[in-house]
DNA sequence: CTGAAAGCGCTTACAG
DNA sequence: CTGAAAGCGCTTACAG
């Protein structure tokens, strides 16, 4: 007596496999009474159709999962769990409507053994391009879609993060006058990086201002960006303004400044791009950019359903950054 | 040509699905050049043993749940978010090393259709007594741990949170001699909120001060907490010391505290339980407790398993809660 | 309009 | 030691 399949019900409501396969689905009519008896049956004997059994018979999707390339437990501070987990949340809810279960997948550790993961299609988020998680997706030939572009692999389909308008957004507002923007990214390879770099360049050329760049290992956190902020700040007195996309970056950056004396926002203007509570809770407050994940989110689940299934997708439209200006500048 | 089938990597093998079935199983015996040649000629054949035949087969579990009976996107600020994303994290790595992948269950709207959530497990995180999430997987005679007691319902097992030590641990470090010390905590009547009002009503008694407590609606987060601090402070000049569980509530506190010219920690001390971004980034730091929720999330996991495969399971021991002292006390 | 039967891709008791 | 066959619980083309 674990849970009835559908011979039992069958027979409990004296009809075939057959129609109460139809009740439920509604592929065929079934006489409105039986259906009824079937399903009132149904609840009171707590039959659920066997999803696994479902699905390896009509070979439709049942998960997808949601990766990160950065670790999952971020140990050097949560700086991109927000981040990922705002993704998540989103993601989930609209997989839901589509009758698809969101897993997560935990970082690749070199030694943890992903063999457990079995999904219908993969999302990862922002990934380098020789990203571990993509070669494993690749592998066991599961569709996958990116949040961010990837660098190197034009052929996965992705979510466009719109960097380069983001980047504007931000050089826009911290530009003044005679200004000189510094930036600060992170060494690893991710597209968004690479992209406001590019506008950043393109800024500086047509400020006329001599652009400043550093780059800090993720790994670091908010100690490295403060270490680095505080040699840049005292060499080059000059720069009057920061964009700092990484908000646990753009932390450090405050601190750095306060050590130095530097006030914010009248000798230094900061402004970073993810708006999480990292940015609102900060001492002053950062100017951020709302990247309106959730319906990145949503676009993301949309894209990779439709190249599960080999359709051409929908273009989706994202709302472009809109800027939430703070203290910090 | 979509993915190969374990008869056609047998036939390429020339051997039968039996003993390819037992080459990855390592069931029974199998040649060692045998399973050399299969196993080699699984990966350039890129074959996977399909799950879901695998799981309808054997029966076993592969997916478990984490369900949050609070809002899941949190409209009214991420506050929960952190806490909930921190054991997911968690959670998800445990389970992979069981086998088992990790979907998240999005919140349970008046309107929306879990129907496509089926799995073999699931983990409800704080759940209150009367939690539509609970009646959802017990209706469908899904396996049910909470994190944290559920009030009212003595038979779903849980990982103990540890409110009362929790508490106390708070209260005896807000604690001066001749302090009056109040208690703000949630109207939604989960067990942590129970246990420490207990722990506060005993520590009261014991300490010699009138206690003091305020219920705050969880939908209304920080605004909410705010006004009611103000009130409170307003008409308590002599409650030196306050102990808000929830962050969200306490950073609320903190506005209120500044609003009333109130100086922290001089004229009031403020801790709360949850050691997230939050407590750390607020102005000031606030005072928390590590919960080991790493330690909690994993417990949970084997907690579930246990339960799941009806076996006795074996009590997690859970470090005891650890306080932070920041500077808002 | 309804049902018997094949088959999705595995695993494993059973037979040789 | 190895393989043929049954069966996990569904869905759906097919036959009546």
């Amino acid at each position: 007596m674990g849970k009835p399949t559908i011979i039992e019900l069958a027979r409990a409501a004296g009809v075939s496999p057959t129609t109460v396969s139809h009740a439920f689905s509604g592929h065929r009519h079934v006489e409105p009474e039986t259906k009824e008896r079937i399903l009132a049956l149904a609840t009171r004997m707590g039959y659920h159709a066997n999803p696994r059994a479902q699905r390896l018979r009509t070979g439709g999707a049942s998960t997808i999962a949601l990766a990160s390339s950065m670790p999952f437990a971020v140990a050097a501070g949560p700086s991109k769990l927000g981040f990922l987990m705002e993704i998540a949340a989103s993601a989930a809810m609209t997989a839901l409507t589509r009758n698809l279960a969101l897993c997560l997948v935990p970082p690749l550790q070199p030694d943890s053994d992903l063999g457990a993961i079995e999904v219908d299609g993969a999302i990862v988020v922002e990934p380098v391009g020789d990203d571990p998680i993509i070669s494993f997706f690749r592998n066991r030939g599961t569709p996958i879609v990116s949040i961010g572009r990837v660098p190197g692999h034009p052929d996965i389909p992705f979510v466009d993060m719109q960097s380069q308008a983001t980047a504007r957004v931000m050089l826009e507002h911290l530009w003044r006058p005679g200004s000189r923007i510094g930036l600060i990214t992170g060494e690893q390879r991710r597209n968004s990086y690479l992209e406001t770099e590019a506008a950043y360049e393109t800024f500086a050329r047509q400020c006329g201002f001599t652009p400043f760049s550093a780059w800090i290992n993720e790994i670091g956190g908010e100690e490295a960006a403060y270490e680095v902020a505080l040699d840049l700040l005292g060499r080059h007195r000059d720069i009057d303004a920061i964009c700092v996309p990484v908000d646990a970056f753009a932390t450090g950056v405050l601190a750095a400044a306060q050590s130095l004396g530097r006030a914010i926002p009248t000798d230094l203007r900061v402004a970073t791009r993810y708006d999480g509570m990292r940015a609102r809770l900060a001492t002053p407050s950062l100017t951020a950019v709302d990247l309106h994940l959730d319906q990145v989110a949503e676009a993301a689940v949309e894209l990779l359903i439709a190249t599960m299934e080999h359709r051409v997708p929908s273009r989706a439209a994202i709302s472009p950054p809109g800027l939430v200006v703070r203290n910090s500048s």
